[in-house]
RNA sequence: CGGGGUGUAGCGUAGCCCGGUUAUCGCGCCGCGUUUGGGACGCGGAGGUCGCAGGUUCGAAUCCUGCCACCCCGACCA
């Protein structure tokens, strides 16, 4: 491992390889960008699917599942929707593949061309919208919460392991509501939902607020966000949930008939996270050593090392330790015991060092003959020798410590890391210097906005909400502002 | 698509400028033995279209031409 990868974030894809790797599809050049998710790393994201998944149940949700194929038709129906996707979009133009004449392999069979094109989704918007057409006739069937989780396709043209990956996983999440007020209400409940999980579950503070209207999704009347700061000082967009006005309402014509007995318009939202949550986790904890998992979300919360000479030292450690691993697991904790002989138990410290495990248990015979543990935790690295019969207590406070102390640890570093400024002189130099979130007036003009970005590269991420507000006058024209943006070099 | 860079074993690389036996080294892998409280050691072994094609030459990883791929910077990006 290299020194100092927290401050080097093209070393990222180091802490990355025990999770993904990169998808070898180098004989297709167009096919590039995607990942394989290890076991290891998939276990991470089925906790998490778990978690959300939960909240989105809890409040009042459900899942279903739309086709992963959208004809092109349906695509152009939304225009500012289609004006963010379509030079993203991988198309299906044919459905059948034959064996060339030549004895070449096999060729596309012209054949069977496709009397509309598909294409793969970018997001489902088009497609649900399709479909709530039919499934809403009377304000009786609204509001209609719906949530999928799949797959989807954005052909960008640069590729970044887990944060901008060609293919990448995620939830989506399409409501249809009787009223612009309720919309704007599930936007919001969602924001929190996010942010909840985002900094109870994984550990990562984030910054509530809206877009401006250069960054809002392509179709949305409001984009709400949650913003990390990563420890390169760059701001990571963690999640998005949209009010979407009548815009999908309009283009898909999706009507109800209200008490009245009239036909009105549905109010709708879309929200999701991607597994660029992982990106964030890894980029949020890791230090020189590795992962650094929060145990919430941590595959092995526990592993236990034995340390040992001979067979007969390893059976006494596995009948000592045997009752614990049951105890643990009785209590929900999961635990690995690693009896491999085929690597030492420095080799084994080190590798789950690597992997992030939050709570290593050593024992040998020293551990055996005074009725001990040693006991490490992975933030910290700080290792303690405790006695067996404490030994399930004191792991059950250290998961709860470690998850608050790289929260914490998280947190001090962003707020270390927010700088305020007035003038725009300052403002590049912290940008340069320092780095994080400048939190600055601006006058609200996407024409300013723009000129930040092209000069500096920095753009605003959010208008934080929950805040109190400070007037103002904007850094770089003088005109008046209402309140202070956050500005940053983004991934 | 513009600018820069790189392709040599599963991974990371030396060699290239200045052509010359059997292509270097480390990690990993396989076998045997000794080891095991912070990435073990010894001995033995396997593994290569030097990105692809063509050319120059007695001789090419090395020089020339063309092509391909990948990486970085831009353009693009809920």
């Amino acid at each position: 491992m290299g020194k100092n990868l927290t401050k080097r974030s093209e070393d990222y894809s180091k802490w990355y390889n025990e999770l993904v790797i990169k998808a070898d599809l180098a004989e297709n050049s167009a096919v590039r960008g995607c990942m394989v998710i290890k076991p290891y790393g998939y276990a991470i994201w089925e906790k998490m699917q778990a978690a959300l998944d939960k909240k989105f149940k809890e409040t009042g949700h459900e899942n279903a599942y739309f086709p992963i194929f959208i004809p092109k038709s349906f695509l152009s129906k939304e225009a500012s929707h289609v004006e963010g996707f379509a030079k993203e979009c991988a198309v299906v133009t044919h459905y059948r593949l034959k064996n060339a004449e030549d004895g070449s392999g096999i060729i596309v069979d012209e054949n069977a061309k496709l009397e509309e094109e598909l294409i793969v989704r970018p997001t489902s918007e088009t497609i649900i919208w399709d479909t709530f057409k039919k499934w809403i006739q009377s304000y009786r069937d609204l509001p209609l919460l719906i949530n999928q989780w799949a797959n989807v396709v954005r052909w960008e043209m640069r590729t970044r392991l887990f944060l901008r990956t060609a293919e990448f996983l995620w939830q989506e999440g399409h409501t249809a509501h009787a009223t612009e007020k309720e919309a704007i209400e599930e936007a919001e409940l969602i924001l929190k939902v996010y942010a909840d999980f985002v900094e109870n579950h994984m550990a990562v503070p984030v910054i509530q607020g809206t877009k401006t209207e250069s960054e809002r999704f392509a179709g949305a009347v409001e984009t709400y966000c949650i913003e990390a700061l990563m420890q390169d000082g760059k701001s990571l967009q963690a999640g998005t949930s949209h009010f979407l006005g009548q815009n999908f309402a309009k283009a898909f014509d999706v009507k109800f008939a209200n008490k009245e007995g009239k036909q009105e318009l549905v109010w709708a939202t879309s929200w999701g996270v991607s597994t660029r949550l992982m990106g964030a986790l890894v980029m949020t904890h890791s230090d020189d050593n590795g992962l650094v998992l929060p145990p919430k979300l941590a595959p092995i919360q526990v592993v236990i090392v034995p340390i040992y000479k001979g067979i007969e030292q390893l059976d006494a450690i596995a009948e000592r330790v045997d009752p614990l691993v049951k105890e643990l697991r009785s209590k929900g904790i999961s635990v690995k015991f690693d009896k491999r002989d085929t690597h030492k138990p420095g080799f084994k410290f080190n590798e789950y060092e690597l992997k992030g495990v939050p709570v290593r248990i050593a024992i040998g015979q020293r551990d055996l003959e005074n009725n001990t543990y040693e006991l490490a935790r992975r933030d910290t690295l700080e290792k303690e020798t405790v006695s067996a019969d404490q030994v399930t207590t004191r792991i059950e406070e250290l998961l709860i410590s470690i998850q608050e102390n790289i929260y914490s640890r998280a947190l001090d570093y962003r707020e270390a890391h927010i700088t305020e400024v007035d003038s725009y002189d300052e403002f590049k130099k912290v940008l340069e210097e320092k780095g994080g979130f400048i939190s600055a007036h601006w006058d609200g003009s996407a024409d300013t906005e723009e000129r930040v970005k092209d000069e500096t590269k920095a753009t605003i991420r959010c208008i934080p909400i929950n805040v109190e507000v400070e007037e103002g006058s904007c850094m770089v024209t003088g005109k008046p502002s209402p309140q202070r943006v956050l500005f940053a070099k983004a991934y």
